[in-house]
DNA sequence: TATGAATGAGCATTCATTCAT
DNA sequence: GATGAATGAATGCTCATTCAT
């Protein structure tokens, strides 16, 4: 299992011309606050660049256009939270192989951290994915890396003890349920039920699916 | 269990003006062609009014603005969709009381149908419940409605297979998930994977869940 | 010789509703003013409407854009000139056949009277022909009807009298050659010599090109 | 007849700092590529710059502004032109005076090589002299050269054979005949009729017009 | 001289909604 | 009820030009 790397569209950061590089970033913080309270359709490229205390100009300068900064500040959400699994896969002790319950409360455990770092951005994209073709093609592409670790940790598990065989499907259907019932939890306020309760519910239906 | 009721906005459909009534009729059918395939944003009311034969004037003489035709179609449709739920459970023996495999088949069956229905559009309110507070509300009080059937029809099961104490976590845990991994299957195009290996993995899932 | 249509892009003038074929003249109206005296590129849409009187987004409910308002603005104009020619051709006792000096001088009349109307949109016209397909296509339509007015009148001449043998190609070069010269006359400002010796020296090049 | 001086805003060329000289060139180089293809208004400064390989900051050190740059291209090719006019002139035994046929065929064989070296750019030209006044001032520098030069040479014909009087009148209209012709033919595509006939007319027209 | 980031006025166009007829 | 002309704020984006490094 490798780092997952980020994908960078830019060369190295920090790299260049350095002002450059910090008023990229500015638009990006900017981006990253505007595009998470107010939506994709509600942020202009005027109040972006007056959060980010530049020009509309400066910001057509470093974005060829909205979408591209909405997807810019995905991948680089996206990078964070994937170097958080890896290391806290890294301290869990991956070579012996997560499985039972362990595997289970670290997949639900990272869905619930992804959320936490920035909800309301995580929101903006899922609404987004379904209306816009790029956004759609960009998640579906991390969709797919997360689909892949799993099946990695599975299939690196104790077989006596897991209780599926189209790994590939399991793996599938576990994420988007996982991903999708973390996200309802968290977006629903206020939450009809305990957050617990429907943690328990998950993690349990997680793990009966796949192992013994 | 009683029949889903439709929420109508308006009296019995087809009485009073009938005018009036056609209007409105014709209206949502375009409304509902054209926010399928054009998204909300892309929908402009005078899109709308041309489709529909009448005046921009007309189309606001009858829906308060665009968001109110939205809502209207969202409701007329969930109507349709909770109707065939109600008949469909009528005609499998609801007082027998559907468990186990059946119960599962049923209700992941009904998901699909769901989708066949309009595709788009399911797709369009599920952007949107995101995005805009009364759509996320009115689709909430929908799924409202589904978790409670679920949980009606698991109470009414056979105790003794019934493998979970928190009824209602799990209904809405279960709800959620058979929800998005058909809408992920529908939505996806091309699926990564065959779709029937997904139902399949869906079902197990959900099955191994719910019942011993 | 049939009256020369108009091609008017719009059901009969004056018809449907009368407050918005007033609008439409006035935006015409206050278009080709601006056109002429600014120039396409720096006749804005709002510049315009406000010429006009109305709002941006009623400039927009008349024509789909601003090129749309060009092309309206010359095709009324050119309508207008193929009728003063017309006019005077017929008074002119066409059917005897105009023919020699006579000829020659109906025809560099009528360029002159075609600049005295608007020279400014006319030079405009000129400019854009050449940068934009849509003017050069509607342009070029307009001169083929002009080439084939001037060979039916050559054709309808004394035929010992006529110099030509390949008619149209005299026609083309010859309107070409009045229209330049007359444009160039009333375009530069101050001219380098007195008018009347260019027109002079233009009819009596056409003469002799044409008649013995 | 003196050679023809290129009027040259800057020293000879090749001379002082040849670094600055050769980016001047690469600009202009590229600046022609542009504005012929393209066209002025859409053509950027950054667009320059790129095409040219050095900052848009460079650019504008060696051009005071976009419309400078044009200027600059278009006086250059013009230079061009004037040389190889008189290199044919000189060719052709200019000391015996150049008459009848073969002074038309010279000119208008001078002005189909004029278009044939970048119709483009001169299309472009053309449509700015009637919008530019900048613009329009040079271009009608170099059209009372080139009407002097015809001038000079009627006036050195055998006066005998020469038919007309008003000399300088009848140079600006075979001048703006000649070019304009040419440049319709060269710009319409496709041409209407085929550009032999259009010559041999334009040809006759001339002929016949200066010479018994 | 060279660089390229920054500027900000400006532009064409859209659109939900109103309202006089 | 129906009509459709009118509204004008708002949007995404461009571009000639400047200037600190």
């Amino acid at each position: 299992m490798k780092s997952p790397g980020a994908a960078a569209p830019r060369p190295a950061v920090g790299a260049r011309q350095p002002r450059a590089e910090r008023t990229r970033q500015r638009i990006m913080e900017a981006g990253a606050r505007l595009l998470s309270s107010e939506g994709y359709h509600q942020t202009s490229s005027k109040k972006i660049a007056r959060a980010a205390g530049i020009s509309v100009g400066s910001f057509y300068n470093h974005f060829r256009d909205k979408k591209e900064l909405l997807l810019a500040v995905y991948r680089e959400h996206v990078a964070r939270v994937h170097q958080m699994i890896f290391d806290a896969l890294q301290g869990g002790g991956l070579g012996a192989g997560l499985e039972g319950r362990r595997l289970v409360e670290a997949v639900v455990g990272q869905a619930l951290r992804l959320h936490t770092l920035s909800p309301e951005f995580h929101r903006q994209m899922m609404a987004l994915r379904h209306t816009d073709e790029d956004v759609g093609r960009v998640v579906a592409e991390e969709d797919e890396r997360v689909v892949r670790l799993l099946m990695e940790m599975l299939s690196s598990s104790n077989s006596r003890r897991l209780r599926v065989d189209d790994l590939e499907a399991a793996a599938r259907v576990v994420i988007i349920a996982v991903e999708e019932v973390v996200h309802g939890i968290k977006v629903s306020v206020p939450p009809p039920i305990g957050e617990e309760r429907l943690i328990a519910a998950l993690s349990d239906m997680v793990h009966r699916f796949l192992f013994r």
